[in-house]
Formats: structure tokens, C-alpha cells, sequence
DNA sequence: TTGTACGCGTTATCAC
DNA sequence: GTGATAACGCGTACAA
């Protein structure tokens, strides 16, 4: 199969290639009779037209560009299995890339995406630096770009995000509601990769504010910084388990890091909840896995995917039309085990 | 930034678009003075080859295609990771396509992919169905194809395996060896999408031979069928502990189905490992998580990507030289609680 | 309703 | 060492 080309088949139809590249691009003023003769042929020489000769002629890309932060992040990948399922249905392949958690392949994955010229852009969690997007964006002929959980602060970046407060604030609540008070929190780290994910700074208000509300003073001792990885859930543990009176309660910014604290818990010979209870948040599969079960706040992964997905076939129809989004979704408590008040105390 | 181009450049430096292209790819006859000057002009105008123009006259991708058949099982995002990373430095990017247990959208990936001139392929797992390879193959101009846990008996695929057998055989042997004789296998799919994974067959194979070796007659009702997920897992668990005898101990053929069985195991009030053990295969990261931390079967993730891109290093750098490989890995058992038998029983 | 001819940005082949 | 120029395969004015 040496590369086969428009004019093949054209010359095999007895018509021009300015007719097959019509019937093969569904232009409609073919005359029906020699659409069914080109489309047939087309079919049975099994012709696929040169991407890179239509993207020349074009300027356009046939696939939409995926960024993640962490591909090891069931999040993440829940999300673009959501997305990847909607994209599917309107004709994109999806190109995913991996920046594990470092700007410097985040940014080089962005420029590789425009450079293969995708036809659409999502940015899922803190991958790549705002300036750097800032700049993608102020080209003239940009491809629309969505970001979810990162909330750029740029005009024309379309960005999906979740109430990670409100979340948090529940999540808090909910361990006061079962009577503890010195209840930790093991947040997303304040610089570098991560620093930016819009839930870092959300979740850590509401934790703030549930305490509040009740009437309890945080503690500075019982906060403690992780990287959102399981690895950094232990550290910080450890951090918190070395620091003077243990808490009865931690709240993990993410459930990554709240396995990784279960696991340092368990190690200190202390059981969950009995002797510290433990929430986390995305609810990521493992989540219900675990024994005790992760309570957790879940995270809308599958609408996350498909908003992205419906926004981006909004923009490609109409770009001139497409307005811009912002918009915020909620996130529901799931209680399980690992935060349940033992009977009795 | 309208579409810089190669003139551009030329213009600015007054030299040909011939010596930019050949400043840009590196060609060794350019005099050091032009290089330089046109080098600077190149970096301080931010010019980027178009990657559609170039492809179109090279006949050759940048990027290396990637297709698993399913993103959302950990194993595969960590030969994924590896793979990445490898690549990363040998200067490919990565095209990831899920085909999410589904040969249609496998095949339609592999079609995409192949459209957009890759520069070569990696298969993880029985997402491609052989035939489509097959036909792939036998195209005059196609690129190295790398496939992993799955035995494609096609001439010119490489192939990486994992010595599955080896590793269930030693799998059930460490059951045995706590002392337990009614051992059920929750086994992959025999038929549609999975079942071609090289390791599926493998893997009862060990278990057969294991029993066999310790004089165990095998029971047809201790073994189950499931489809590499969670939820095959669970339904799997629920049809062994119906039928009559329950099993003291079960092997499940991956740890994603492991899961599965263990909750369904809690759920009929029963526990993990004193009422019934559970041994594992791949080892994801959240085996150690559990709790109990569920044995398993080690799977070379991190060698497995590795070798990948070691392959189509080798291929690319010297098509003619590089011979297909077959070549086997081997997995280790790692023991944690889920498979001990309790103290004094 | 169809065909002709040009150009997209790059690389490869030559002449100089 | 360097520069002109012809492809690469496609889409698309514009002519017929």
C-alpha cells in the first residue's frame, strides 16, 4: 500500500481529485450518482486521506490535546476516560499527555500539542505554567483550551471547577459532627507543581471556616503540607505523628495522600478511625477498596469529562459564537468507614 | 505570531530557506558562522517548524503511539509512566489512546494513529485485535510495532512478556504452603475482548501445574471467570461463595479483580485472609495500601516500558540493523497479609 | 456539476 | 558552503 492518494482515486473514478477530496470531505454539491461511484471507491481501494497534507492546507489538527498533571492519579484518568468517551462520539482521537507534576514537561507537552496542531486544548489540574498558557492564548489562531481544576486567570481559557470549599467545609464538619476536635489537615503544597490547583487554596479555606464555625482555633501544629502524591501523605503524617499531642482526626486534601496517611498510621501501630479517623477527597475507585473505607468527597469526574468534551464541540462548531465558561460544580460527602466515631466513646 | 516560517528566518538572516532547514535539523555542513547566526535568529524569533509541512515531505511522525485497553487500571499507567519517561529523553512525545476493553475502538485508535504517521506503536495488553495488526504489518513502510503482554504470532512485532506462569505457579505454591488445598483461580476472560492477553492463559497454566504438583486434584467449581476489572472480580467472588464449598483461599489472575473479590468477601460477612486468602497479579500500587495488603505477583512495570522504548530506539535508529525481539520478564511474589494463613489454624 | 491550477511550509537534489 | 527549485498530497478559488 504505497501511499495511495487523491489522485488515484480520482483517476480510477474517471473525475477529478477536486471531486473525491469533495465526497471525501462531504461537500454537498456532488451530484449523487458520483458520490456513490467515488464513495465506493474510496471504500474498496481503502483510501485514508494524508493528515499532514490536509493539516498543511487546513492549519488544522484532527485530535484534541490532553495535559494531565499525574496519568498515576486515578482522578485524572477517570476524567479522561469520561472525556475521551464523549470526544469519541464526535470524531476526535485524543492525544494525552503526562506532565508528572513538573511545569517544565507540562510546558514542553503544550508546545509538542500546538505544534501537532490539535484542534482543542484541556488542561487538567496544575500542568502548566499560567504564563506560558497566557502566551499560547494571545496568539492569533489559537485552539480553544479548557482547564479543569486550575483556574487560570486569563481571558478565553474556558475552565471547569469544583466547589472544593463547600467540599471541604462538609468534610470538616463531618468529623466534628462526630465529636472530634483536634482534627488535622494534611493540604496541597503551597509552592511549585500543585501549588496552583484550584482546590489546593479551597480546601484549605473550608476546613478553616468548618472550624471556625464551631468554634475551634486552629492549631498550626495540626497542619501540615504534602504534594498531593501518596508518598508526600506519609511524610506529612509522620510530621504530624512527631509533633507533640497526635490529633484525633485528619482531613487529607486528596485521597492519594490520605491512603499514604492511613499507611503511616497503621505502621505506628494506631488504627483508623479508632484512634484517628481519617477523610480524604476525589473518591478516586480505590477509595471504596480500602478497609476501613476512605470517606471521602466525590469528586463530579464523569461530568468534569463530558462539560470539557460539550464545550469543545461548541467552540469547534461556532467559534465565533462561543462565549467563554466559567463554571463551578459540587462535590458530595460519601461517608465510610475510616471516620466513624467508634460507639461508645 | 502569524505563522513564522522558514522564509521568514531566511530573509532575516539574508541566507537561503535551504541552510535554515539545515541549521534546524542539524545538518553538518553549514560553516559555524552561519549556524550561529542563523541559531540566534531561529531562538530570538521563536520559530517552530510546522510539524504538517514536515511531515508531509519526510513521510515520518514525531510522536510514539500508545494504546492500552484500559486506562484506568493502574498497571498500565505505570508502564505508561515508564515508557513516558524513556521516551521523553530520546526526544518523543507520547500519543495515548484508550481503548478501553473494546477491539473497535482499539482498531479505530490503531487507524488514527497510523493516519497520523506515528513513528512508531506500543500495544499494552489485548487491545488490538491481531488481524488489524496483521494487515498493519504487512503494509510496505510501516512503523516498529512494540507489544506488551500480548503474544501477537505475527512476523516483524516485537514482543515484551511476562513469565506468568512462573508467576501464578509460585503464586499458589505460596497458598499451599500456608496450608491451604481448596484453592479457587478467578481467571480472565476466555472469550472477547482480554482473553488474548498473553498472560491470561499463563496464568491459569501456573495454577494448574502448582495444584498439580502438590497432588491437589483441580475442582472445575473452584474456578471463575472474569474480565480484568473490578466489578468482573466481584461477580466472579459472588459466584464461588454460591456454589456449595467455599474456597479457603483465592487466586485472582490481577489485582483489579483481587479487589473485587475481597469486597465481595466483607460484604458476605466473612474475612481476609482468616475466613478466606487472596493472592493477587500485577501489583498496583494500591495492593500495599489495602488492608490487609493484599499478595501478589510483581509485574516489571518500570522494565517493561523501559525495554519498549529501548526497542524503538534501537528501530528507528537503524531500521535495517535492528532484528524483532521476543523476549520474557520475569515477576516476583510479594507477600503481604491478605494470603497469610492465621496463627494456630 | 465538474475540472484546472495554485499554494500551504518543508526537505532533498542538485548546481554553483 | 550555499542557494534555487522541485516535489510531498491536499483543499479551494475560479474557470468551464
Amino acid at each position: 500500500m504505497p501511499a495511495l492518494t487523491l489522485k488515484d482515486v480520482a483517476q480510477r473514478c474517471g473525475v477529478s481529485t477536486a471531486t473525491v477530496s469533495a465526497v471525501v470531505n462531504g461537500a454537498p454539491w456532488v451530484s449523487d450518482v458520483t458520490r456513490g461511484r467515488v464513495q465506493s471507491a474510496v471504500d474498496e481501494m481503502g483510501y485514508r486521506p494524508n493528515q499532514f497534507a490536509r493539516g498543511l492546507k487546513t492549519r488544522r489538527g484532527y485530535a484534541v490535546g490532553v495535559i494531565v498533571s499525574d496519568l498515576t492519579n486515578p482522578f485524572f484518568t477517570e476524567v479522561v476516560r469520561s472525556l475521551g468517551h464523549a470526544l469519541r462520539e464526535d470524531g476526535w482521537a485524543l492525544f494525552l499527555c503526562d506532565s508528572d507534576h513538573r511545569f517544565d514537561l507540562g510546558d514542553g507537552n503544550l508546545r509538542r500539542l500546538i505544534d501537532g496542531h490539535v484542534v482543542a486544548l484541556v488542561l487538567i489540574g496544575d500542568s502548566v505554567r499560567e504564563e506560558t498558557v497566557q502566551r499560547y492564548i494571545a496568539r492569533k489562531g489559537h485552539v480553544p483550551v479548557v482547564a479543569i481544576e486550575r483556574d487560570y486567570d486569563i481571558d478565553g481559557v474556558n475552565r471547569l471547577l469544583v466547589d472544593s470549599e463547600h467540599g471541604a467545609h462538609t468534610a470538616t464538619r463531618h468529623l466534628i459532627a462526630q465529636g472530634y476536635r483536634r482534627i488535622a489537615m494534611i493540604g496541597g503544597p503551597r509552592q511549585g507543581a500543585g501549588s496552583a490547583t484550584y482546590g489546593r487554596e479551597q480546601r484549605y479555606l473550608g476546613y478553616r471556616r468548618a472550624l471556625a464555625d464551631a468554634g475551634i482555633k486552629p492549631d498550626p501544629k495540626l497542619l501540615a503540607e504534602g504534594n498531593f502524591r501518596y508518598a508526600g501523605g506519609q511524610e506529612a503524617m509522620r510530621r504530624l505523628l512527631a509533633g507533640g499531642q497526635r490529633p484525633e482526626a485528619v482531613f487529607a486534601a486528596n485521597d492519594m495522600m490520605a491512603f499514604g496517611a492511613v499507611s503511616v498510621i497503621h505502621e505506628a501501630g494506631l488504627r483508623v478511625p479508632d484512634d484517628i479517623a481519617v477523610v480524604g477527597f476525589d473518591d478516586v475507585p480505590s477509595a471504596a477498596l480500602t478497609s476501613p473505607g476512605l470517606t471521602t468527597i466525590a469528586m463530579p469526574k464523569t461530568d468534569l469529562g463530558a462539560a470539557a468534551a460539550a464545550i469543545i464541540g461548541r467552540h469547534i462548531a461556532a467559534p465565533a459564537r462561543a462565549e467563554t465558561v466559567r463554571r463551578t460544580f459540587g462535590a458530595e460527602l460519601v461517608v465510610r468507614q475510616s471516620s466513624l466515631r467508634p460507639i461508645g466513646r
